[in-house]
DNA sequence: AGGTGCCCCTGTCTGC
DNA sequence: TGCAGACAGGGGCACC
């Protein structure tokens, strides 16, 4: 599954192969990769055309381009629309991606077969050769078309404002993180995963993360003192940073790479899928509990509970 | 109204 | 062998 650094070698290949480009051609061959975009398929096609890609940005595990333009096929489809779906001139607009659990944005060549889960196909008005799809398995990403938050240098669109920015980001605010925390009467790791706080980090770097410092899941988020968020925090990037730097070798390539072939999952876990295997701290075996639908994975003797 | 938990989806794996 | 069920998981949203 993507996660956040993956994420971000995507939006590398976006930028490199497809930002700058022109889209004239939109076919959409599954509606529930578009059910973010509420107009529909058709709307999402026409709206499409003769847009102009901007570059590529990421917050979290959310990805967009913002738009420039469209052309006469855009301006011929948007006359038929209601004023609230037609190209507004004091909000830009964006297109926004998530990879969701199996999603990959692929630049392929043009007679390139098209894949088993090929949902989403976008061409260009360039002689490149090459065009972008969207393939997931499992349908729980999609793209879709928004408008962006006014005055917003990022082009935020609109339907993610909620959605906090990321450890990697320059500009997130860690004391404010843990004034939140302390605010919070949750656990850690609920926390962790709730992306009005805290975006990017999955279960996966959850459970890694904890590990590392040493911290139980289920650990009040009240009891935090600053020092402990910030070494936390240190952890989340340390595991984000150490994924990138394995994974971001690839985006040189033609294709947009993606799809947790990052060989950080195979080698560098130390909590994650390890039930029953040795901690690599003190020996002890790695316990696996249900937790939320998911799982929780932690060393017992590391990472004591709370007491109740 | 902050916190909790269900549900969407499909492919793989395990156990009976 | 075949089938049922568990599991993977982000995040929207209904509900208390």
């Amino acid at each position: 599954m993507p996660e956040l650094p993956e994420v971000e070698v995507v939006r590398r290949g976006l930028e490199r192969w497809v930002s700058g480009r022109t889209i004239d051609e939109v076919e959409v061959r599954h509606p529930r990769a578009i059910r973010r975009h509420t107009a529909g398929a058709a709307d999402f096609a026409a709206r499409l055309m003769g847009l102009q890609l901007g570059a590529a940005r990421r917050r979290g595990k959310y990805l967009w381009l913002p738009v420039t333009g469209g052309g006469p096929a855009a301006q011929t489809a948007a006359e038929g629309l209601p004023p609230m779906l037609t190209p507004s001139v004091t909000h830009g607009l964006a297109i926004l991606a998530h990879l969701g659990m199996s999603g990959q944005l692929l630049v392929q060549p043009q007679d390139a077969p098209d894949e088993k889960h090929l949902r989403i196909r976008l061409r260009f008005a360039d002689d490149l050769g090459t065009e972008l799809r969207f393939v997931d398995q499992r349908t729980f990403g999609g793209l879709s078309l928004h408008d962006t938050v006014p005055g917003d240098a990022d082009h935020l669109p609109d339907v993610i404002a909620h959605i906090a920015r990321d450890p990697l980001d320059d500009a997130f605010d860690d004391a404010a993180f843990h004034d939140a925390l302390r605010r919070r009467r949750t656990t850690i790791k609920r926390a962790l995963l709730d992306q009005t706080l805290i975006s990017g980090v999955g279960n996966i770097y959850a459970d890694e993360a904890l590990w590392r410092s040493k911290l139980h899941y289920e650990r009040p988020t009240a009891t935090f003192t600053r020092p402990r968020t910030a070494e936390l925090l240190g952890h989340v990037r340390e595991v984000m940073d150490a994924a990138l730097a394995v994974g971001g070798t690839s985006f040189d390539s033609l294709y947009v790479n993606v799809n947790g072939e990052s060989g950080y999952f195979d080698r560098s876990l130390d909590a994650y899928g390890r039930e029953d295997e040795p901690c690599r701290r003190c020996g002890t075996p790695i316990r696996r509990r249900p937790w939320m639908n998911r799982s929780s994975y932690f060393c017992p003797r590391c990472q004591r509970p709370p007491r109740a």
